[in-house]
DNA sequence: TATGAATGAGTGTTCATTCAT
DNA sequence: GATGAATGAACACTCATTCAT
């Protein structure tokens, strides 16, 4: 059988509402009547609406992470096909991405994205005191021109393509050049 | 006299609940509660709760265009003096900015961010269709490795350095070190 | 102009209402609709349901309390007298009475009623810790065979008089009888 | 073996919750989940919340009854010695009785409460219409004078001792002077 | 300009109850 | 006996907005 388990047609269905409304913008109603479940059953399964919010992050920060550690890329010898398919890949979570920005910008809410880049830039390793600032300066770098351009790019790519009425893999083309000038030396 | 007329007051008062909880998390109500002024009053000088934002947004765009065309810091001379004044100043913005960015996340709710970015790296020039793609180009290489990142720097600024217990000066010195490398060549 | 305000309507619909169902028996809905005003305005008014409740036992309070000093009544040439009458102004107040022994029962809620029966009892006069002992006697002794006595009989007494198919007066009657024997020595 | 039926299980945490937080003021969800059981199977064992109430109510009724007839303590030697061990018997059972007080409050819910003590005071008898006003009077005495307090005394026993911050072994010697004063003669 | 009172529709959440297994 | 999943109606509470003054 194909029928996909309500907990997860839920949770699919919230980031797909979260990540155009906003989470104060999307009702739980909504989510309900769109992913075709009765309201109670999703407190059933989530504590609250709070609760879901915090399982699509979760379910999908490890292997987010997994995807931004950029680093790693230097070594590589095709680093631009690298990057590209990995933007591909971005592109296939953008709905999350977008939520997660979004959501970063209110008061005690940037934890996850920097819980996140974290992870993903110092790659968890024991964190040894003495190198707290290069720690601190590899990070701003790593975080405000990889990261960000990166997870903003897939974001917005669609919107702008379609304010400037562009072509989406074009734009893609002139990104990869910026970022591979801008970020790799 | 000091006091603000009450238009003014709702209107503060609105960006900075605006830039905590997001325009969809704040109410009217508590907006007229912390401006102190009569709820009803809000709805005398604005149309409704949108017509709030749309006031905020255009006030400061004129004013916020001018400081991000960065492309023409270019041929100063002292470049990083001036990004380090422009960022100053941006902080003292940084409320609407972050709203700016949070609202642009949404569904059909990017185009402020976008029409700002235009003007303020496209200078609002006649817009000749000979240079589409050349314009494409500059725009998105601005956009994603100048504009994007010095907003969301000041956004989260004071979120990261509370994230990772650091120094706020301290970080606009490496953040500037990175800007400048990354951005300007 | 009759027209009461609003506020208070609100107030003697729940009253009302919480006396025949209970608190939790009683939803804001439909106190809403038997007073015939709005929903939001009762939130307007008072800040949750909880908010109504003490209110009514607030406004209602000092008075009850004058009128359950019993111990006075001792001097009193025409007891009997005095004490009908008593019971006949606490027949008016048999809704309030009802609803505050009701909540009384619950965990954490008997307060109002020790309260209210402490101040009756002891008068407020300044607690001398020497005579402990002696109020606690006392105040046990009045709360007994006083006050519940009372309080009962006038929530009771329709019930009663329904149950058993009999005369309201008569059963009053019986109860004087029934307290002065037993009460007053 | 030590394991409680499922069914007797459900029917003690319903006493439990109920008596603490009411009958409305309980959900089943609530008592499933303190009872450990599953909560399709409450309704498995009962039809509805309202047979889980009437279940508790009539497996104590005869009881309660029992200890309640203080009429023929009379002819009782030690009296107070009896009636002493009728209120220790009668703490075990506090929390019934406090749900039956609580509930005998509620429109049209006095009759479980009327019944009971019409069946201990007048035990039962073939109800002779000639002494029906003996009768009344006999059980509004009873009632009153006996029945209540002794009711009350058990259940609020525990929040008085907290109220006041008194000793529980001390109260009872107290109210047991008073309850023998009034009461008796 | 300013306000207290009011409103209808909606919010997140919980309810008692049922179903298939 | 027992369970996980499901449901429609209700819950307490808040929303953006309006009105009369």
């Amino acid at each position: 059988m194909n029928k996909k388990s309500s907990k997860i047609t839920i949770l699919e269905t919230a980031e797909d509402l979260f990540s155009r409304n906003g989470f104060d913008g999307t009702s739980v109603d909504s989510i309900a009547k769109k992913a075709n479940v009765n309201k109670a059953l999703i407190y059933y399964y989530f504590e609250n609406k709070e609760d879901i919010l915090s399982s699509i992050f979760l379910n999908v920060q490890e292997e987010l992470v997994e995807h931004l550690k950029t680093e790693y890329l230097n070594k590589e010898v095709n680093l631009r096909t690298k990057l590209e398919n990995e933007i591909i890949y971005l592109r296939r979570k953008k709905k999350v991405i977008s939520l997660i920005l979004m959501e970063s910008f209110k008061e005690n809410r940037g934890d996850f994205l920097f819980k996140s880049a974290d992870i993903a830039i110092n790659d968890n390793k024991i964190q040894d005191d003495t190198d707290k600032f290069l720690r601190e300066k590899d990070f701003l770098n790593e975080f405000f021109t990889g990261f960000i351009p990166l997870l903003t790019y897939v974001t917005y790519e669609d919107k702008i393509c379609q304010y400037f009425n562009c072509n989406r893999e074009q734009s893609l083309e002139y990104f990869l050049d910026s970022f591979m000038d801008s970020h790799f030396k």
